[in-house]
Parts: structure tokens; C-alpha cells; sequence
DNA sequence: AAGTTAATTGCGAATGACTTTCATTATCAG
DNA sequence: CTGATAATGAAAGTCATTCGCAATTAACTT
């Protein structure tokens, strides 16, 4: 259905532009990641991280599987799973579920945003905003809690959509 | 584990109060409810919305079936489903799905809020902020998305946790 | 009130996304 | 290099939710 609309992810610009010049955290070599989580350099982490970090962001594990199975074919799922539940839990990577739909990932070496996603065809805009992050901590603070992390997605029709409903409606 | 925590629902009162002066939807009767979703009223779906509305907010599916088994021990898994995706769909109820968890539901009749979920004992407090809400618009606008919904969850550590943790540290 | 019929139900099987189990294999500390 | 131990893959298991379908029932129609 949806192809991946996150490889033609469009990229934030507005307000506060999600620029990054190279984060250094996409310098180290995977291996140095993999030992760093005290677990052992295996040729599917490797390949796994490989997938994560170098292919399209938010991916599913069956695009990981699938990108990691066409050159190692032997690979697991569960491997797969359990590899992105690792860096998962040690914020490596960031975990979203939406719907009843699997589980999207994306690395986490780049910076903190959320998600605009289009109803209609699935397009993901990325943005940051740092007025409402700062809205977040303060309802938290007035409940008591200390806030230690969220998900916020908004949904809506993107204009190409609204356009192409537009003609149709039309017609 | 977590034992229904909804149920001792705290009340949001900072900020902007949700004080809900008994909103007219919840006089309408629930047979005249399903008349205006132009399908039948059967016996489950009264049932069911019964539950729905008078039963504690913050419900699961299995919440709902094991309500109406009480009283009615034939009604089936799907029956419940089924209903619940017809309310959700109109709107009548709000259907959220965070982690892997079941979906929750909750009754719509009652104003528009997000939440704050303590990460460590799932107790839920419902919030407003229309500051956030303004925001978002803006945030959609920016991109020429048309707004046509929101998820807004905030996890934290909620004060009676936070104690209990300081004092099993300090032991 | 009885008949008609299309919507609805409940059961069990099916699905889909993970997760677990476990026998086999691979990593790496010494 | 080698053994102790962790990791893998295949298959079976979970779990929430959905589907298929024969039996039932609500809501006309007469």
C-alpha cells in the first residue's frame, strides 16, 4: 500500500529549521555502537545497523528484514526484532505505534521532532517545535509529574491530497 | 498488572478546569443513538453502549465484554469489536492505541483532553491546553496539512511513584 | 399479529505482529 | 586456541483483533 513515504521525506524548514550538520553520533562505526551496549559483534547486528542507520527513516522491521535479507538471506526475524528492541530501550532508536499498524523506527541520531502525517497517503513531515515541548513540561509540572518523555502525531490532509480531492469532487 | 487504573480517574483541574456541566449528549438515550448510526438496536449494542457510557472511561475492549457477560453471558468477542469500531468511526467514542498494548476507548460525549500517563503505574490524568491546541493549527498550517486530528500523549513519573522510588532508593 | 428479509450475532478459525523456545552456531575472554 | 556463554534461526506460541458463516433477530410489510 503505502511504498514508504517516508524515503520522500520532506524536510522541516519552517520556525526552526531541523538542519543537522552531521551529526557526530553518525561518525562512530556501528561496531563501537553494538560494544557499547556490552552485547556481541554479530554479522546480522552489523547488518541490521546498517540498514537503520544508512537506509529511509522510519522504517518498519519488515523493512529491516527485508533490506538485511536480501544480501544475507538466513537472517531471522526475530533477530531483527529483538536488535531494534535493544536499541530501542537504549534510545538508539525511537520506537512509534500508530493504529493497529506495525511498529515504525527511526535512529535517533538526529534531533528530537514529531510527526505530521498526511490521512490520506501516509506522508510523513517532520517538526520541531519548541513552544509546545515547553507547554508539555509545564502541564506535567502542574500535575506533579516529571515528564519523561511523549508522542505527538498530528494527522491531516496534505495539500496534494486536498488537491487531487478537490478534482475528484469536481468531476 | 495494572489494575484498570483508570478507574480512579484524577480530575484535571488546573489551568482550564474540565468541569463537564452535564453535557446534553449524555441525556440522549442510547437506543436513540444507534437509531441516528441507521443500524439496529439489538439488546448487545444497548448493552454495550450502557457500559460504554456509565462504566469507567479509559476502557479496553475485554473491559466491555467482560461488563456485558456479567449480565449477558452469550455475547461474543466480535460483537463488542464490531460496535466499538462503529461508535469510533462516528466519533462517539475516542480510541487510543499507545505501546503494544490493547486500545483504549473512552466516551466522546465529554470535552476534548489528552493525557498524561504515569510510566510507572499507568495512572492516568486528562488534560487541556489550548495553547498546545492553537499551536499545532499553526504547526499544520505551516505545512499546508488541513488539521484533521491529533494524538497528544505525555509520560512521566507521577508523584506517589517518584516518592516510592526515593524511599526504595534510600533503603 | 404473522410473514419476509436483510442486518446482526456468536462461534471458531484466521490474521498479523511480535515473542518465545530451544537446539545449533558463533563470539570472545583468557 | 578453546571453552563458557551469548546469539541465531526455525518454528511454535501469544494476543488483540478480525473474518466467515450458519443461525437468529430486528424492523418492516401486509
Amino acid at each position: 500500500m503505502t511504498p514508504l513515504s517516508a524515503r520522500a521525506l520532506p524536510v522541516a524548514n519552517h520556525q526552526e529549521p531541523l538542519q543537522r550538520s552531521v551529526p557526530r553520533a553518525d561518525r562512530v562505526p556501528n561496531k563501537k555502537i553494538i560494544r557499547e551496549l556490552n552485547i556481541k559483534v554479530t554479522t546480522q547486528r552489523l547488518m541490521i545497523l546498517d540498514v537503520v542507520r544508512n537506509g529511509p527513516s522510519h522504517f518498519t522491521a519488515q523493512d529491516v528484514f527485508e533490506a538485511v535479507a536480501a544480501r544475507h538471506p538466513e537472517i531471522g526475524f526475530a533477530t531483527v526484532y529483538r536488535f531494534l528492541r535493544t536499541l530501542s530501550e537504549h534510545k538508539y532508536v525511537t520506537e512509534v505505534r500508530m493504529g493497529g499498524m506495525p511498529a515504525r523506527y527511526e535512529w535517533a541520531g538526529k534531533r528530537h521532532h514529531d510527526h505530521l502525517t498526511c490521512a490520506s497517503c501516509s506522508k510523513i513531515v517532520e517538526f520541531e517545535n519548541t513552544e509546545i515541548e515547553r507547554l508539555q513540561e509545564k502541564v506535567a509540572k502542574q500535575f506533579g509529574f516529571s515528564l519523561t518523555g511523549h508522542v505527538l502525531e498530528l494527522y491531516g490532509i496534505c495539500p496534494e491530497c486536498r488537491a487531487k480531492e478537490n478534482a475528484a469532487d469536481r468531476r
